[in-house]
DNA sequence: CGTTGAAAATACCAAGCGGTATGTATAGAT
DNA sequence: ATCTATACATACCGCTTGGTATTTTCAACG
């Protein structure tokens, strides 16, 4: 027909984008269609209630952010270019999400929205769940391979730890969202994660290995 | 005249529930007035608008937050004994909160709002930004007491320390609101605390202790 | 070509929103 | 007793909300 597919994916990721921007209570039907060029017919006929597109729009931003992921997590990378490259990919996401914006920080558009749902709105902490769990399971993954490769102290439970780093990071963008401000991301996330994951001393990279680093990105 | 503070105190601390409950956005000035027991004449009249009733409620909660942290940095305390007291007080405080609800968890409320306040809502993000800044003064004076104990590993900053606590311990609350599972905040708040600060070993409260003093709180 | 069914547009709804205008009641000073 | 300023109540404003009912457009198939 008129393209169904395509009207369906305008609205998913404008939903995600206004929703991201500020939040799921306070974006509009009316704004999500007007700002993808749709109409409110072709809403209802594509999603029953707001919920619905929300829940939609999550999974498929979550399909597009599982590609980048199962890059970063290819076994041609050791564990430590893993957790570099991890490391990376949150701040270049947070950049890349604010271009044109007045913002420096959106945080991560599940969880914030799921943080905030009232007891009523089940839908929406559902679906924040299940992003969370998504996430965990990377975080495992790299956990156990750093654990292999001997680079943590002691032997804590990879689960736990991968929880850790989950609220630590999520903490720490919705921080650098209230005070607008990527540079204070940037400080705390790398050592953040070291210390909660028990990275041991001689694998942390910092000072001049970090300009290194910024200079072969910019390159 | 008919008991102006009452009337106010009322609305902020109906507000500061409601909002708490679910979200900034999605709590109206209407329903505040309604649960308060107040008319919107009464409200409009104490506040010029729901934004500046959400500043005021926020500086009101942390009143009353502010003498419970003073009772626990007591110099009376030793630094162990205010690390421990703290993390308890993060768990009672939601306990306390939740009765009567069927949420389990309620996070931050400071926070909750700041981190979804969309661009617009500056007076929202500044409230939150306030409240991190009182909350991050205490912590560094707990991280500073352990370090003058020689009760962590290294020598961190202390105001980055600080930082890393204050991100973790809200991503964790916002993760127990999404689970809706208070365990869930047990089960990592200590531990994650401990692994950030640098906490060494020979000071970790676990196990047996652990239960001695649930022991003693249920007394 | 005509039919059919999905896709999309238009118009509309009751309910709620934040906020205001105006009126009344009451406590305290004169 | 009167006057006044504060504290509150009532009614209303224009606008937006999520959602629906109805109609129109259009591509594919027989």
């Amino acid at each position: 027909m008129r393209n169904a597919a395509e009207t369906r994916g305008k609205l998913l990721e404008t939903a995600m984008r206004l929703i991201w921007q500020s939040n799921y209570s306070s974006v509009g039907v009316n704004e999500i269609c007007t700002q993808a060029g749709v109409t409110k017919g072709a809403f209802y006929h594509h999603f029953e209630t707001k919920a619905d597109l929300y829940v939609a729009a999550s999974r498929h931003h979550w399909e597009m952010m599982k590609r980048e992921l199962d890059g970063i997590f290819s076994p041609s990378n050791t564990a430590f270019a893993q957790l570099e490259e991890l490391i990376q990919l949150v701040i270049r996401n947070q950049e890349e999400e604010c271009v044109g914006l007045d913002l420096e920080v959106m945080g991560c558009p599940f969880f914030t929205s799921g943080g905030q749902a009232g007891a009523g709105e089940v839908k929406i902490r559902m679906a924040a769940r299940e992003m969370d769990e998504h996430v965990q399971q990377y975080s495992m993954a790299l956990i156990r391979n750093l654990k292999a490769e001997e680079a943590l102290e002691g032997d804590a439970d990879v689960r736990q730890v991968a929880r850790l780093i989950h609220h630590f990071v999520q903490g720490l963008l919705m921080y650098g969202r209230v005070v607008n401000s990527l540079d204070a991301v940037r400080a705390d996330l790398r050592v953040g994660i070291y210390r909660l994951i028990g990275l041991k001393a001689e694998h942390w990279v910092q000072g001049s290995e970090l300009d290194a680093i910024a200079a072969r990105d910019a390159a």
